[in-house]
DNA sequence: AATAGCATTCCATAATACGGAACATAAAAA
DNA sequence: TTTTTATGTTCCGTATTATGGAATGCTATT
């Protein structure tokens, strides 16, 4: 009945029945954050209630499950909130970043990096670097200007207004090429869109022919506090098409949000800010 | 060996060996929230290895639990994280506050309720009344005035001090004995003791004779938002002690608090705010 | 008082989890 | 490099342990 597949990597046969039917209650509970009763359980994972009600027992005494007194029915326990903000507790940043970085350069074969604001400028935290020989090159610790590099224009489009008005009034709008957006009018009247596609860009802002696309990462609580960028040479991104691209590097920063505890989804930005 | 006391409402030995094991390793990561091998578990479970692979496989297959791909260790997983979530969201002010008022009135028999902030007003939301004779009496949906209430005072004294302004200037000071505080300024000069002692006091500020200690209630985030009030004679109060029905009213709102998912402990609103 | 719908407990059975030992793999030492 | 060591992973025969049908208790409803 149970004959394992051979030679396949996810075995699924080497599992413990009893802790798999257990952990399944748990799931049960995800979809639907009600209460239960045993009944419920024994009809929605096909189980007899006494095997329920042992596995719920095991659950309720290391505080997974909790019986509400007034109703018997059972809900989730008080140390999956516990064992949930651990899980936020023990990622990082820096421990999740590379393996998704590594994802990314695959999909898209240009340069890509993660970086933080700090202060008036963003820094790189982690990058891996494109292997075609026409590259953009880029180190950790590495800092762009706000008003010009896709992470800042990203990172700024995503802050509460005040406090992306406040760094913006403290910046100093430098020219590098003609292409440069120097003045906060102009930078505050692109966030609406940025924030509707989800990715902003650099341009040729910085450097001639050179184009980055980023987009942010969230944090937990859903604060924007990190973007991810793929740079490369303006012509290569364009024939690749740069929304495909943009598309790779929002689904790379969601993908690593996830990772960090967060929650939301791609327009839960706006809809948190609407709410207030 | 493992022989059940009978008679003892707490059974500890109706238990699924195996599931009980795969907890342990979970709870095996609160503590100590990093990564852990398959060894170290061993060591910590006094189990062998073979166990523990097989429970953690389990466990993984569920996203329980993953593997660390650089070091091969274990860690918690991202499905932890979702129910963690599904706790808080599953608890609300309402379903978890009668059984802690219950206690309360055990404790310090007097009249007890749950009350929320609303707009310039506190409301009370929840109540369970003394069975004594002389006794203060109360309804839900009761609203009081901010500066002399408990609940309002408390309320207050834990918003953040922008919040707590505005609402004082809206609200009329209205004098109902002589010992109402009708200045905004002397209120607000209150708020630094009441937020070092946790609790606040309506005495005799809007009946003479009636006293109520108040004590705040934390939601997930750690926003204080909603009390938990104790009301009865002032003489009596005094008799047994201000400060020990203070104390009984305080660890009522922390276990409210945690129930609701609060994780801080006491002094985590004035961290917070130092941090910030 | 009778009934229905639950959760809970019991217990004989054999299916299932167990753990020692072998194996595989990766890192550290020679 | 080769050897050693440490650690994760898999195997497999055994009997411990989980299983589920049936009996029991408990509440609430008729």
């Amino acid at each position: 009945m149970n004959n394992r597949t051979q030679g396949n990597k996810s075995d699924e046969s080497y599992t413990v029945q009893s802790v798999e039917r257990a952990l399944h209650i748990l799931l049960a509970f995800e979809t639907d954050h009600r209460e239960l009763s045993v009944g419920q359980l024994s009809v929605l994972l096909g189980l007899p209630k006494s095997t329920i009600h042992r596995l719920l027992a095991t659950l309720e005494q290391n505080g997974f499950i909790e019986q509400v007194e007034t109703t018997r029915n059972y809900r989730l326990g008080l140390k999956l909130r516990v064992l949930g903000a651990s899980v936020v507790a023990s990622r990082t940043l820096e421990s999740e970043a590379l393996p998704i970085l590594q994802m990314l350069l695959k999909q898209c074969g240009e340069t890509v990096s993660v970086s933080v604001l700090d202060g008036i400028e963003t820094m790189i935290v982690e990058k891996m670097e494109s292997l075609q020989s026409m590259r953009v090159t880029s180190h950790i610790g590495k800092r762009s200007q706000i008003h010009c590099s896709g992470s800042g224009k990203v990172l700024l489009a995503f802050q509460p207004s005040i406090a992306a008005e406040q760094i913006l009034a403290k910046a100093p709008l430098t020219r590098y090429t003609d292409k440069t957006i120097t003045t906060a009018q102009e930078l505050i009247e692109q966030f609406p869109e940025t924030r509707r596609r989800g990715f902003a860009t650099d341009d040729e802002e910085i450097v001639e022919g050179q184009l980055c696309i980023s987009a942010p990462v969230w944090n937990s609580e859903g604060k924007a506090f990190a973007a991810i960028t793929a740079s490369g040479p303006a012509v290569r991104i364009r024939g690749k098409g740069e929304l495909k691209i943009a598309a790779d590097v929002i689904e790379a920063a969601d993908e690593l949000s996830r990772r960090l505890g967060w929650m939301g989804d791609r327009h839960s930005y706006e809809r948190g800010n609407a709410a207030k």
